[in-house]
RNA sequence: GCGGGCGUGAUGGAAUGGUAGACAUACCAGACUUAAAAUCUGUUGGGCCCUGUGCCCGUGGGGGUUCGAGUCCCCCCGCCCGCACCA
């Protein structure tokens, strides 16, 4: 008798279905085409666990779809551009390049073992010039169309680094890398104009039916849509050219409480002020030390500086109010400026307490109208927009209305009144996809002293990188390159020089999907492709990309759309997400008794017994911390190619997809991976039992195993279709199990076998194929068509139903399964338990539910 | 603060409003073995009476709707995630 072999039968099978070109995707208008990707990965060099459940997801549903005669397309590719490869140069001197292709190499050996159904021909990384040189051609034509933008933006400017950073590399306002005090700091760079579609990105939402509902709504939140009043107010002098504070308000219902008018530091207003003023100058240089993350901005206590300039109010010219500047508030959202109404926002009431200023309150809670809250010293009253207040200054004059009617018809009299105009505003910024980098795409363009920014001609792209640049030295190699910025003018021909910023890498993720409709091809799409591939079917990866790599890639394919490399179908570029957990694993930790730091453990360097988790060293006990994130610094990193080693793909496979459902995180436990090898051998051997039966003998209960099969590939087909893949796999353990009990025949067993292969092929299926070719199944089970259940075949004759008394259950009854209603009833009544709880009495109602249940009222 | 999600045995979890705890882990017991491992079999929510077997309690807590609630509704508690000076 042998043994199941996965050392020996998945290479095997891998190149079995390598020479048949299985998963080749060729367009064929024939078949339904289905696409299935996941979120490719970056480069790091070592594949994650948390790969290995992405990708058996995605492998899952596109086995499954080839299965039910879908053509399917199912790419991988890279992610490849990045600031680690830079890190990789400055610290050991390997070219980025170098670093990224290697890294690409051993990825691609850790993953193929495991078996997925890709099409490796359609395989590339972005850092190739065949892929960014085509993503210029994108900038180009988008730029064309106007979709770009170059501006000024404040960014996070490391001096140390001379570069500049994202919000998440700014630490305690210092540079993560450097340590250098990080400075605020206006560049002009290049953006996509992803405003400009806010509200679209925003309606289209409620088309995305296969979304997570988490997704879009935090989507929706980013986006942030307000609608409000945009009015000014008069400076009562006019100064440097302003007459007037431009204000932006969600609540002009508010607008007859308002006690200050306060601008942002960064306001054109304040800035002539500073010009003028030492002492303003002070104020607003404190207020941008620091850096612009939330964070810091969160920390920063409440601070302003009366101007002594006075405004008026648009409704009183004899009402006159006080011009701050606030550290709080915002240049860029809404009009940099406001006015506080302390009685309805605590901000403005705290801030109005700060500096003496009054509380005027315009509504109150309907059922106390006389009690106005902050007025008195309470808190601001500040309810929902939905709920009902009493207006006492409001613009309907007094009486009962909800926040959003007050709002509506403060605009409505403000526009008649011609104050000011009623807008929708959006909190959604421009994208900023200039970098100082070098491991990026080149922004083709060319800064010409007589032109200007002249774009690059197409015909001469690539723009690529140079090879020869070195790292030894901080800032952009790029810059200080000796020849390469130096270009003719693209349109008066003079001597020019080439922009030297390269894309943020989130351009390079946000059309990578169409790409692989054509990955070869010499223009970024090809529209037969396009149009028959598109869209995503399924689109599977972290939660973690639910804003920003999901919304840019929403732009990217309008955009696309626009400049005609898309078409109007693949606007919205996946029709179904499915955001799937981490895989965690537990951390065994104990404490160093000289200072108190915890010591974290290996897993094999640990003992579990007796409930706990003891060190194999000296029997010490070590706190055991559940379901953790894997991280290297708590030694609790499972590695897929030392598992693959020990069990083999199929059990990495089925075991990542077995606990949990797969959208919540999973703990990876040695028991339970070495439970899902000891079934996968159990199985095996099933069928190795199978195949040597007397195959002419009589059997038993062939028609409950028929029933069990068909029953199964029932509950597995749903569970597939509905990503309940834990779900699906309980039900083949119990599949596995009636069949290792069965008695029927070799006939009937035979069949049960090669369906129970067929149903784990998705999962598992070097093992499936194995077992399908021991059964002399035809051609290789990855091309077998999906069974189908035989709804005749799954009913009993019989059923069983439970007998509730009261709603308890009581006792139980087998009748035969199309028993009469009035037959069931009369039988319930007889049962035993029914006779002695009733006690001669009759029941005050009788529920049956056919096939189901019955419940007797007493 | 705002928004969303989740709370079920020792553990991961299952359950179109219809037998709560499928399936698996862990534990315990048994078979095999000199022994262990492996393998196989069985038990396992709590309590009462050990009398077959029955009864009571049980899905974070409290209330409600229903013949019937883990599931639907209201209030509360706890945990997780996202956003957050957004005017």
């Amino acid at each position: 008798m042998s043994r199941y072999d996965p050392a020996a039968l998945e290479p095997k099978w891998q190149a079995a279905w390598d020479d048949a070109g299985t998963f080749l995707a060729k367009r064929d208008a024939a078949k339904p085409k289905y696409y299935v990707l996941e979120m490719f990965p970056y480069p790091s060099g070592r594949i994650h666990i948390g790969h290995v459940r992405n990708y058996t997801m995605g492998d899952v549903i596109a086995r499954y779809k080839i299965a039910t005669g879908h053509n399917v397309l199912h790419p991988m590719g890279w992610d490849a551009f990045g600031l680690a490869a830079e890190n990789a140069a400055m610290e050991r001197g390997i070219h980025p390049a170098d670093w990224t292709f290697k890294n690409i190499d051993d990825m691609r050996a850790q993953m193929k073992p495991l078996g997925f159904s890709i099409d490796w021909s359609r395989e590339f990384a972005t850092c190739t010039p065949e892929y960014y040189g085509k993503q210029q051609a994108l900038f180009l034509d988008m730029l064309a169309a106007g979709l770009i933008d170059r501006k000024n933006a404040t960014v996070n400017w490391d001096p140390v680094d001379m570069t500049v950073l994202a919000n998440e590399q700014v630490i305690d306002g210092k540079g993560w890398r450097s340590g250098a005090e990080v400075e605020r700091r206006d560049l002009t760079q290049w953006f996509f104009k992803i405003s400009d579609m806010a509200g679209e990105l925003l309606d289209a939402l409620d088309t995305l039916d296969n979304w997570p509902a988490k997704v879009k709504l935090m989507q929706s939140n980013w986006i942030g849509r307000s609608r409000g009043l945009q009015f000014a107010f008069g400076l009562t002098e006019p100064r440097g050219g302003h007459d007037r504070v431009e204000v932006y308000t969600t609540r002009p219902d508010t607008l007859l409480g308002a006690s200050f008018v306060g601008i942002s530091p960064d306001h054109p207003l304040a800035k002539e002020l500073e010009a003028h003023n030492p002492e303003v100058a002070a104020f607003c240089a404190a207020c941008r030390k620091g850096g612009t993350t939330e964070e810091a901005l969160e920390k920063a206590e409440k601070m302003g500086l009366d101007t002594g300039l006075r405004v008026r109010h648009p409704f009183d010219t004899a009402w006159e109010l006080p011009v701050y500047i606030a550290n709080f508030i915002l240049m860029d959202y809404g009009t940099g400026a406001i006015f506080g109404c302390p009685a309805h926002d605590q901000r403005d009431l705290d801030f109005a307490r700060k500096y003496d200023l009054p509380v005027v309150s315009t509504y109150a809670p309907v059922d106390d109208a006389d009690h106005t809250l902050p007025e008195d010293g309470g808190a601001a009253y500040v309810p929902p927009k939905t709920e009902s207040v009493h207006y006492i200054r409001g613009f309907a004059g007094k009486g009962t209305q909800t926040g959003t009617d007050g709002v509506d018809t403060a605009i409505a009299f403000c526009e008649s009144s011609g104050v000011g105009q009623g807008v929708t505003k959006f909190r959604l910024r421009d994208w900023g996809l200039s970098r100082q980098r070098y491991w990026g795409c080149p922004i083709p363009v060319v800064h010409c002293e007589a032109c200007g920014v002249v774009p690059e001609k197409k015909e001469n792209l690539p723009v690529e990188l140079p090879k020869d640049v070195s790292f030894d030295i901080p800032g952009n190699p790029l810059d200080r390159h000796p020849t390469w910025r130096d270009v003719p003018c693209p349109s008066c021909g003079a001597p020019a020089k080439r922009e030297t910023d390269t894309m943020d890498t989130f351009v390079d993720s946000s059309w990578y999907y169409a790409r692989f409709t054509a990955p070869h091809a010499d223009t970024p799409t090809v529209a037969e492709d396009a149009a028959y591939w598109m869209n995503v079917d399924q689109y599977i990866g972290g939660v973690e990309h639910a804003i920003l790599h999901l919304l840019y890639s929403r732009f990217f394919a309008r955009a696309m759309n626009i400049t005609g490399h898309l078409p109007d179908s693949a606007r919205e570029p996946f029709d179904a997400l499915f955001t799937q957990g981490m895989v965690t694993h537990a951390i065994y930790k104990t404490t160093r008794e000289q200072d108190g730091r915890p010591v974290y453990h290996y897993p094999e360097e640990v003992e579990l017994r007796d409930g706990g988790a003891f060190l194999k060293a000296d029997g010490q006990q070590a706190e055991v911390i559940p379901s953790a994130k894997m991280s290297k610094s708590k030694n609790n990193v499972v590695d897929p190619v030392a598992i693959i080693a020990q069990y083999g793909a199929d059990t990495a496979r089925w075991f990542v997809l077995s606990d949990s459902p797969p959208e919540r995180d999973v703990e990876w436990t040695a028991s339970g991976a070495e439970a899902a090898y000891k079934h996968l051998g159990r199985v095996w051997s099933l069928s190795d039992r199978i195949v040597a039966m007397d195959r002419t003998a009589p059997g038993a209960g062939d028609e409950d195993l028929l029933r069990a099969v068909h029953r199964t590939i029932h509950d597995v087909t749903m569970g597939v279709e509905s990503f309940g893949f834990n779900a699906a796999i309980a039900k083949l353990y119990a599949f596995t199990n009636v069949l290792s009990k069965s008695k029927a025949s070799y006939t009937t067993q035979r069949q049960a076998m090669m369906a129970l292969a067929q149903l784990m092929s998705p999962m598992t299926p070097h093992l499936a194929e194995d077992i399908w070719a021991q059964q002399s199944g035809e051609g290789l089970i990855a091309n077998a068509p999906w069974p189908v259940a035989d709804a005749a075949m799954m009913v009993e004759d019989t059923v069983t139903l439970p007998i509730q008394i009261n709603g308890k259950r009581r006792s139980e009854i087998t009748v035969p399964r199309d028993l009469q209603k009035e037959e069931v009833e009369k039988l319930a009544l007889a049962d035993d338990a029914v006779q002695r709880a009733l006690a001669g009495g009759q029941p005050k109602k009788l529920i049956v539910v056919p096939g189901r249940i019955v419940n007797v009222v007493i």
